[in-house]
DNA sequence: TTGATATTTAGAATGATTCCAATTCTTATG
DNA sequence: CATAAGAATTGGAATCATTCTAAATATCAA
């Protein structure tokens, strides 16, 4: 978790683009989110943030999270009311949680399968995001 | 909410089959759930089974719903982290939350999208459930 | 009817998240 | 560069859906 100056300012360009203020709490939480392709919770976000110099805050994790879900920057994922999971992965995805492990995959969406789901929408439904999520097992552990 | 000898025997069958014990309570919960097609939250059904008489406690209701969610009577919709909500409707259907009025809609699902949606798994996923939730606004109110 | 087992219950406990109010930071402007 | 206004950060308290607990009650097979 070294960032070089490029990181950096490719960090501070995000959160620039995003309208949020490139605090030194923020751009260490978005790039602890961007340096593994997984979900974690706040919790798990917290512990991987705690290097930064004197530390950071449950709260200002929470904050931050909650500005880049606002401003578009990460994803949230709830299964059930666990903690809540952020998804760095902006593509069009769907989740696949292993219900063994509890670890959350992403699968690609092809377009078409999303064209196919807002043509089954009643006359009148505008839709803005459709979630999809998968509950089995997954014999592999890469990914 | 009155049931008549036939609706009560069918209510009973229906628990002896999913393997619960035909309680005053678990009757009148499941009566409840079914008199109405739409997605209450526990607070919602425990109001609606206030009538029953010498009332019914909160824990009871909270037992009954995940009894029945256990034993496949009812399905469970979440959505974020907002109180759980629970849906009568058996059949293979997707969920539209109407984000104005936080009303959830049934649609339902042709099975050919379900086929498709398992032919993007990669090799050696194996889906117990599928879980598909539109967000945006319906422009009706009935259904 | 009775005993073994399951259910119901009120209230306490839990745990993720939000709120609060005080401090510290960021940044535009002089 | 100094400053002030608005924004962000912070620790801890508060919230609230849900789960747990242990005692009372109900179900049902024999």
């Amino acid at each position: 978790m070294r960032l070089n100056t490029t990181d950096l300012d490719r960090l501070k360009d995000s959160l620039k683009q995003a309208g949020l203020k490139p605090t030194r709490q923020r751009e260490h939480v978005l790039s602890v989110l961007f340096a593994r392709r997984d979900h974690p919770t706040v919790e798990e976000v917290w512990q991987r943030s705690r290097t930064l110099s004197r530390g950071i805050s449950l709260a200002t994790v929470y904050n931050c999270l909650e500005s880049f879900v606002d401003s578009g920057l990460v994803k949230q994922v709830n299964y059930e009311r666990e903690p809540t999971r952020y998804c760095p992965n902006l593509r069009p995805h769907a989740h696949f949680k292993d219900e063994k492990s509890g670890r959350v995959y992403d699968i690609d969406l092809p377009n078409e399968i999303l064209v196919q789901l807002n043509s089954i929408l009643p006359e009148g439904f505008r839709t803005d995001a459709i979630e999809i999520s998968f509950h089995g097992t997954a014999k592999q552990q890469n990914s």
